[in-house]
DNA sequence: GACAGCCACGCAACCGTTTGCATTAATTGG
DNA sequence: CCAATTAATGCAAACGGTTGCGTGGCTGTC
């Protein structure tokens, strides 16, 4: 039913060749033909066939695009940027979305290697020698996971991490929960490093919760352990799960950042919205994406441009932390000073 | 590089149609050879080329999906359930972001059109006349607008409208607020067409204000005016706008349900999470996803089925909506008794 | 024992494009 | 004025599958 390439040749009097040329290298074919052909297009509403010309130059201008839950927040960001840095260049991204489940990570990059031109692996539960060996089907860009041999892009939460700990113990916070996020998570792990580090050096003491859902669910799940563990101030894997701990610490009649103060990680929109308003390390979604796109797109056939890129992250003090027990630490000449509520305190990238 | 199937069809020592019969009609092959057909597919790690498969069979199996703005968590949920009702079909879901921009949606839909077998339109914010047009060109399932002629799925938000008008009046409201979403909504249409009837059903005055940009910013911006127009209670066109609009409505000193009642739509996962916890019309998006993926694949070729489904949506009360400045209607045995906080209340489809 | 029928499989055309090569006409240089 | 370029187009072979049709061998029947 639709127009083909032979319709429009046998309307305006060329060969398909020509018809061909005059959409992908306009320039070999003289200009008078190519306005023929043109109007003749335009009339019968032709429209290359994508699947047609994948099968002979092998590029399907589709990328794919896997994300751990499309309903966390965290995610639509990032998708809205990629796709529109794809769009800018002519390719179009299938999103897939694998409910949080490492097992059907493999089958969906799988599924998508012989539609895609490439995929990009957010936020994979999967393990890294999978990835690896997955990574030889189908170009892969891996997202929120750092690994050699392999282009990725990340976001500096160790970073992030830091700022956070350190915010709380110069609040005069002494004990400190992180909640972890789920197992698998390449972020969790990191995140769970620093702030151990991060602590030690502040000599706080810190508890480790986790694995859990990184959804409000399973921020809500952990407010009671948090509440006999008798810390004053939390760490959470992402804002969906702070989010959740605040309101599950409200129902066991702890009040933030009163009794106990809650930071964050991600800076998604909701952040803004909630009571308290929340403390917590912005991560550069969008431009993550951006970031993916490029770098699947840079390197064209030649598979050895293995860059990795890493976002500097920021914390957004909000109004869901306040001062601990112990004595506050004034900040000596020397030191970072911790910014006013409201406003942000960033380190450069390393 | 890949396997292909002539590389099946070489170690196993048959002809490549016989392998393509492995795998398209299995019946049609003897057991013994299938499995030693399949034995070397899974050796060379085989899999079908779809888009030379879509070149010869028409049907690419995959499904375009447009939505508004993935960022709006109404949409998340209606995705996963497309996505995965696609996939027990072998399908797969191409979701695009047109920024809440009518004239983008053209243009992708035309992208789209020759690389799926059909593209579910969420939310459209085109013309009905265009619609049309564009069903003509390739197989459409249009969701969340009601449009003769073409297979459509939207929620039945007139009900949800006047329930939360009900609702209202019968807390003693009488001056209430429509908070009106994006122009070419069809839902807003439906909403405003049905509160108003309700309100004057109910003897209450009703304000419209809009069109607004359906986000909480979008919310947030009106709060001013709903402060100047006096009014006790606002039904907004989504949760988002509900939720930016408290908080807009605090930095003007009023709170909510005290001073004002504020009753959102689409029930989104937030909505349960805020202070105070949103009165909201529930819309049944999972539901919607799952069946207009359905309606596309029932009818296979012949376009002349075009069902129309309405989803019934419910009206939860939580806490942002409370006693106005009227006198309370009390409920009488005939009448429909507003259900506690946290239930449901809920009428049958029509 | 010949014939109808069926089962498995091979053959080859086809889907809509791209692209290396051949062909023709027009242009240039010596 | 002829040979050598160059520009514009046609020709046909791919790309990786699917599918209608034909064929050979085997079984069962009378």
């Amino acid at each position: 039913m639709p127009a083909t390439i032979r319709d429009v040749a046998r309307e305006s009097g060329v060969h398909i060749s020509t018809v061909s040329r005059t959409f992908s290298a306009p320039h070999l074919v003289n200009p008078e033909t190519r306005s023929r052909v043109l109007a003749c297009a335009e009339h019968l509403g032709y429209r290359p066939n994508r699947a047609a010309r994948a099968l002979i130059t092998g590029r399907t201008h589709n990328i794919g695009l896997i994300v751990a839950d499309i309903a966390n927040p965290f995610f639509p960001p990032l998708i809205k940027a990629a796709e529109s840095q794809a769009r800018q260049r002519d390719y179009h991204i299938f999103v897939t979305d694998t409910n949080e489940d490492a097992s059907v990570e493999e089958d969906l990059v799988r599924a998508l290697a012989k539609q895609v031109d490439g995929v990009l692996l957010c936020s994979p539960r999967m393990s890294n020698s999978l990835i690896e060996q997955l990574s030889r089907e189908v170009p892969l860009v891996v997202v929120n996971r750092q690994l050699t041999g392999l282009p990725t892009v990340v976001m500096d939460v160790a970073q992030g991490a830091r700022l956070a700990v350190d915010h709380l113990s110069r609040l005069g916070h002494r004990h400190l929960a992180l909640v972890s996020g789920p197992r698998g998570s390449w972020t969790s792990r990191e995140i769970r490093r620093s702030a151990m580090s991060a602590a030690r050096a502040s000599d706080a003491e810190l508890t480790v919760i986790g694995p859990n859902q990184p959804t409000e669910d399973g921020g809500m799940a952990v407010a009671e352990q948090i509440v006999r563990s008798g810390v004053t101030a939390v760490l959470a894997y992402n804002d969906l799960m702070a989010i959740g701990l605040i309101e599950g610490l409200s129902v066991h009649g702890r009040r933030v950042p009163e009794d106990i103060s809650v930071v964050g990680i991600d800076d998604i929109a909701l952040s803004r919205l909630t009571r308290p308003k929340l403390t917590t390390v912005a991560t550069p979604t969008a431009a993550a994406g951006r970031a993916a796109v490029d770098m699947l797109l840079a390197h064209g056939d030649d598979r050895r441009t293995t860059a990795q890129v890493t976002l500097q992250t920021e914390l957004v003090i909000r109004d869901s932390t306040g001062p601990g027990p112990g004595p506050h630490s004034h900040a000596d000449p020397g030191d970072v000073v911790a910014p006013a509520p409201g406003e942000v305190a960033s380190y450069a990238k390393e």
